[in-house]
DNA sequence: AGTGGTAAAACTGTCGACAGTCGGCAATCG
DNA sequence: CGATTGCCGACTGTCGACAGTTTTACCACT
């Protein structure tokens, strides 16, 4: 009864273990094998893991770091719990970092990205038309990262990166419903065919629809799923 | 009622080591005490601060997240070192915020808001007015802060946040010449301006000129400075 | 003198242990 | 019967120690 849920395949290899502990947690939080608002006990994790405290901890401070976890003080970790607000407010900086990928994007749009983004759209499109979520979803954050990484700013990247983590908490925390699949396909061509055009103004009016779509997407399912993340539970 | 009557906020001091760690590095970082590249060496700063290496761990995780220390695996930790690029990626963000919470701002720009942001700019002139470069440049973080809390994003704050300590080192690192104290007043009042005038235009444009000058000012100040980050010295 | 190899020193990654603290439960008192 | 207080278990914060690895210093050899 110690850890029924939990799975015990944590065969860690010897090095690196404070990423391997935070990749583990970070695939059980969005696999919801934690709900948000539950504690995490170190001592249990470490002997889950069968590593000491030490690594426990580290991880833990650096999914606190990405916004996954909230500590406090003298209490240990929580995963962290969004409600409603907080949800327009990660869709809200994402457009923002999008629009101004996407302009300085325009303006250096070289072959070897429009490449790279098509060929990108090419997986997408595969992952979507084979029904595993999942996958669905890294294509189209790695879709969108490659825009960011040809915007050709690191530290642009960076903080998408960092809002991703609670992108992708909140996006599996609602997806249950699928998008058809050439809807993906058509709102990220609409994006190219911006990109292509060479006009900042109808890049903005793609992504800025993009997202618009996305952010409904997941706003309207927190109003179906329930008020879950609607009420304030435990987000503090 | 229990004796909360009197306040001693400040009484315990003894508990959070990692946080006082993480406030000394920070400000031994900014201070320069560090240079640039330098290797930090755990067990030497745990002697030196009479803590054990575990809170200097977690800080130092804490600074790496912050994007002031760098961890190469097996090598221990190193001061973050700024190339001239990368000192134009932290500008170019901090544009593509600064422009975003001012738009939101300018949607919603209560008289609380207008009053705090004054009050702060009359702190500013006063900070400016006294010749202490650290506070004159605090005082104008928090003015920013200030328009960032009030955009009503909470998570755009945060990534402004993370951004500052960044520019915190950005800014300390060049800045040993003094702008002028008008200079300084005349810039921010530009942007209560726009604020007050109610156009998303003019607050683009007062955004765009006000960030400009503070990023011509820190290239050129590398320019001078020296080739010191210029080059690639440590930046990995 | 320059080079290659080896051994020692220092450092990081990790571990188990100890002390202080927090939350819950029960006994006590009004 | 309800509120308060003291106690108990569990947990976090912190520490010192050990093992493996990297760096450095030194020495033999060409």
């Amino acid at each position: 009864m110690a850890s029924s849920t939990v799975a015990p395949k944590a065969f860690i290899q010897q090095q690196n273990l404070v990423e391997q502990v935070a990749d583990y947690l970070t695939q059980a939080i969005i696999q919801q094998h934690f709900l948000p608002g539950e504690r995490l006990s170190e001592v249990q994790l470490s002997r889950d893991l069968g590593v000491s405290r030490a690594p426990v901890r580290e991880a833990a401070r650096l999914l606190e770091s990405r916004g996954l976890l909230i500590s406090k003080p003298r209490r240990g970790f929580f995963v962290r719990a969004l409600n409603a607000v907080e949800l327009q407010d990660v869709f809200d900086l994402r457009l923002c970092l999008e629009r101004h990928a996407i302009h300085r994007l325009v303006e250096r749009y070289t072959p070897e990205a429009k490449r790279a983004l098509e060929q990108q759209v090419d997986m997408l499109c595969e992952a979507a038309a084979s029904n595993d979520g999942t996958r669905r979803i890294e294509e189209d954050l790695q879709f969108h990262r490659l825009m960011l990484h040809h915007a050709g700013n690191e530290r642009l990247l960076r903080a998408f990166d960092d809002l991703t983590h609670e992108l992708r908490l909140c996006i599996t925390l609602i997806t249950k419903t699928h998008e058809a699949p050439d809807t993906i396909a058509t709102s990220h061509f609409q994006l190219l065919e911006a990109l292509d055009s060479g006009s900042p103004d109808a890049c903005r009016e793609a992504i800025d629809y993009h997202i618009g779509v996305a952010r409904d997407f997941v706003v309207k399912g927190v109003g179906e799923t329930g008020e879950h993340a609607n009420e304030d539970i435990l987000s503090r």
